[in-house]
Order: structure tokens, then C-alpha cells, then sequence
DNA sequence: AAGTGGTCTAGACCACCGA
DNA sequence: CGGTGGTCTAGACCACTTT
């Protein structure tokens, strides 16, 4: 038998600006955070948490809803809703490597190798969803960590998106600038690999020719579906791993 | 100004068990798929599809949201709700290797190398969620395409999930196992990485000594956020590489 | 049989966008 | 300003699970 339903401080403010649900939702969240609802517990039905909060039903189940789809609450039929039995709590974010390795402590730095408009090749083209030729944004960092060579970062982005400074790229990294243009960032499409580093590679990045570098290439979408960043980056293995979240489709 | 309002052929079925707003969920996500919908077309307003469907705007709300969720419509106030402008269509899916090579059409084939019990490692230990020592299932399997071996898969589960019958893990994939035994996968937390090939792998999987190899680990969860199983994979570089969509947590 | 979530209705008012 | 999606209500019936 499930633990039984726990009795929570709950409450909405009627008069903010912030909906219902969401003030619910984030109460909500909260309290499984800081373990006052444990996993396994169940949440009190949905008529009654509504009444005592004088809420409509389906906005109380708005805000459940909300955690179901990040995957804190569980639903069951004829039994309740639970919290689930584990911590799968981290969310599910395009990985940056400036953050990353900011999240990490190490303090990145940049370094611009390039950053000029180029006719775009036949792969970006596709990538990015222009005509072959079309000038496109190229820009080539150099990304160190602890005063070492880190990786080899090349990105391409359609015209006319984002004004591309360089002072900034080295300051920041390219994710929170196209937040900062506007851009909402949707999702991407990744392929990671592994090979051995050529000689160019080896000398830019301080590793002898022939040991194992990560690959990455990678297609970023705004909430609009247009491809509006394309990029191949190469990392050294020995500094650095992908770690991320992937949700099953039911 | 974006495309006008496409007329189209809706209806739903009444008498069908298939909730109505998943019904007009599908017609719509058929009509993105064919190209009936083109990116950027207008979807017309809720009010007036509820009207000439017969159905109530909260239903009609719930059609559409779950075509935003999959990213294939976007919603805006004030100006309606458009297909978006890509084919970013892909699912996230938890990526299997079996499935993968069985959709390159590639017939993989898999030799068990080991299916016993093993105590847990404090790294299994904790990936799982039981207690140090405690007994898990261990299976090592070399994973075969076009004859050639391809990658060296080490995976632990829970005991008391499954029955890991050896013949059963070489004709199919682990995943299916699990879903054949009613486990709802959910999520799963990767690492990837590379590093070069040590001896004993380089003889395993007819490399050389050094080539690059890619690393993945795996902690894969159900629905109820158990964690079922844990995995350490060794790919060759040269044959494989890991593609995989995200998603942007708003 | 009782209790749960799943679906659905027919309204309502508000916030935001574009003309 | 009119039109759009965003939020919310107060009910209803159904399907499923457990007792």
C-alpha cells in the first residue's frame, strides 16, 4: 500500500498576476524538493484539493499536469497520483559548454579565430535551411578551461538573426546571446562521435595526432522550427563528456 | 503576413473509444505530415474549429496542445496558432542500438558474452538504487553488424524485474525485453564520451590498440522513477555515433 | 461498490497583438 | 479597435483500480 495522502500548506494569491496553476505547480514543486512530499507519496485527490483550495478542478489538474510532464508526478487510474520513487529531477537543457563548464567552476575562456560571413556550403545549407552559396555568419572559437585548449567550437547561423561581436563571443558564450537577441531556443538535433585528432587538430588543441577526440554536430531550432544555429565542435576526449537527458516518447 | 487560414477535412467519430481530442490531434498531425498544413499556414481560431466540429474549445485546446508539445505547431496571442516552419518532426526516442542497426538495415546480431548475478559496485550501487554488494543481474554482450563487431554492451539491472533468458538477449534488443515485460521506460540520464582503445578491447572489437572508441553510460528510469537499469557501452568510433534530438526545458 | 483519474461541455473574462 | 490565445469555472459522465 502507498503511503497515505500527505496534508500540505497550500495556497493561491488571487490577486497576483502569476496564473493559478502555475502558483499551484511551483508550491508543488517545491515541496518535492525539499522532501515534504516524498517519493511514493500520494497527493490527495483532485476534487478534494480543489475544493480546499478553492480552485476549479482542471486547474488544479493544469498545475499536476505540468509536473507529470516534467516528470515529478505520476498518474494512475483508479489510484492516485504519486511522486516518483527516484531524483530523476534534472531537467533536460541544451547543453552549453560555456555553461557547463561555468556550472563546473572552471571559468572558460574564449578565443575568436574567425568570424566572417562565408557562401555556405552544400552540409550547412541543408542544415540551416538556405540555398547553397547564401552568405552565412562563420564563427571559429577556441574554447579553454583552467588555461588549457578545451575545444574546437565552429558554428554557422543564418543572416540577419544576431549581430555577431566579437568582444562578446569571448565573454559570454553563443546560447545566451541568441537568448539575449530574442531568440527562444526550441530544441536541437545532435550526432556525437568520436575519432582519431589530424595534425592541424593535435597542434590547436595540444593533444598528439591520433588520440581520441568527441564530435559533435549540431542543429538548433527556435520555437518556430527555423534552424537558426549549425555547428561541428570538437572537444578533447580526455577533458570532457556529453551528459544529458533523453525522455521516452509514450 | 503569414499565410491565410486552410480550410480542411475534419470530423471526428463519436462512437470511437479514441478520445475526441486525441482523434483531431492525429487528423491534424497527418495533414502537417503530408503537407496539407505548410509551415507557417494558420490553423484558424479555436473558437471556430470547436464550432464546425461540434466540439468544445477546451477539447479543441487539447488537440492543439499536444501538437505544440511535439513542436509542430507554436501558438502566439493575438495572432493565432501557425506549423512551424521546419521538418523538425523526429521523436525523442530512448536510442537503442538494436533498433538503430535494425532500421540502417543492418540485421545486428549479439553473442552474450555473460548473464549472471554479480554483487553491485558502489557505481552500480548508487546508478541503481540498491545497496552496495547487493546481488544484480550482469550481462556483457558483443553487439555484430554486417559480421563485424561493433560495440561491447555491460548492463546491470535490479534483480526481480526480468527474466534475462540468454537465447532472448541475442534474437532481440534489451529495451524490448523490458517492454515486453511491462516495464514503461521513461527517461534515461547519458554520458558520452571517447578515449582510446585499451588491448583487451582492441582484441574484442578488431581494433587497434589506441584507436578511438566511443563511451557511453546509461542510467535508464520507468515511469515510476525507478531506475531499471544501468549501462556501460563501448562503441567503435569508426561505426557508430550516437544521433539524438533535445528539447528546451521554456 | 467506492474512489480515482480521463474526458468533455458551455460558457466567462483577461492579456496580448496587429491594424 | 477587433481578434487571438491564456486562463478559469462548475458542473457531467466514463474507465479503470482497488476493496
Amino acid at each position: 500500500m502507498p503511503d497515505p495522502a500527505v496534508p500540505l500548506q497550500l495556497s493561491v494569491d488571487r490577486t497576483s498576476p502569476v496564473p493559478l496553476y502555475f502558483q499551484l505547480s511551483q508550491q508543488l514543486e517545491a515541496a518535492i524538493e525539499r522532501g515534504t512530499l516524498t517519493p511514493g507519496s500520494l497527493l490527495g485527490n483532485e476534487i478534494d484539493l480543489a475544493g480546499r483550495l478553492g480552485l476549479s478542478r482542471p486547474t488544479v489538474r493544469q498545475a499536476i499536469q505540468a509536473l507529470v510532464d516534467k516528470g515529478l508526478l505520476v498518474r494512475r487510474r483508479g489510484v492516485g497520483t504519486q511522486v516518483v520513487h527516484s531524483q530523476v529531477k534534472r531537467p533536460l537543457e541544451l547543453s552549453s559548454l560555456y555553461d557547463d563548464l561555468e556550472a563546473a567552476g572552471q571559468k572558460p575562456a574564449t578565443k575568436v579565430l574567425r568570424n566572417t560571413l562565408e557562401p555556405a556550403t552544400a552540409e550547412v545549407a541543408a542544415a540551416l535551411g538556405v540555398a547553397e552559396g547564401d552568405d552565412v555568419h562563420l564563427v571559429e572559437r577556441l574554447r579553454y578551461a583552467h588555461g588549457e585548449p578545451m575545444a574546437q567550437l565552429r558554428n554557422y547561423l543564418p543572416t540577419g538573426l544576431l549581430a555577431l561581436d566579437t568582444p562578446q563571443l569571448e565573454a559570454t558564450g553563443l546560447y545566451r546571446l541568441m537568448r539575449g537577441a530574442g531568440i527562444t531556443l526550441h530544441s536541437a538535433r545532435q550526432s556525437v562521435g568520436a575519432r582519431a585528432a589530424t595534425a592541424a587538430e593535435a597542434e590547436l588543441l595540444a593533444e598528439a595526432v591520433g588520440a581520441p577526440l568527441l564530435t559533435m554536430q549540431r542543429t538548433t531550432f527556435d520555437d518556430t522550427g527555423r534552424a537558426v544555429e549549425f555547428g561541428t565542435h570538437v572537444y578533447r576526449a580526455a577533458r570532457y563528456a556529453f551528459e544529458f537527458q533523453l525522455l521516452v516518447r509514450p
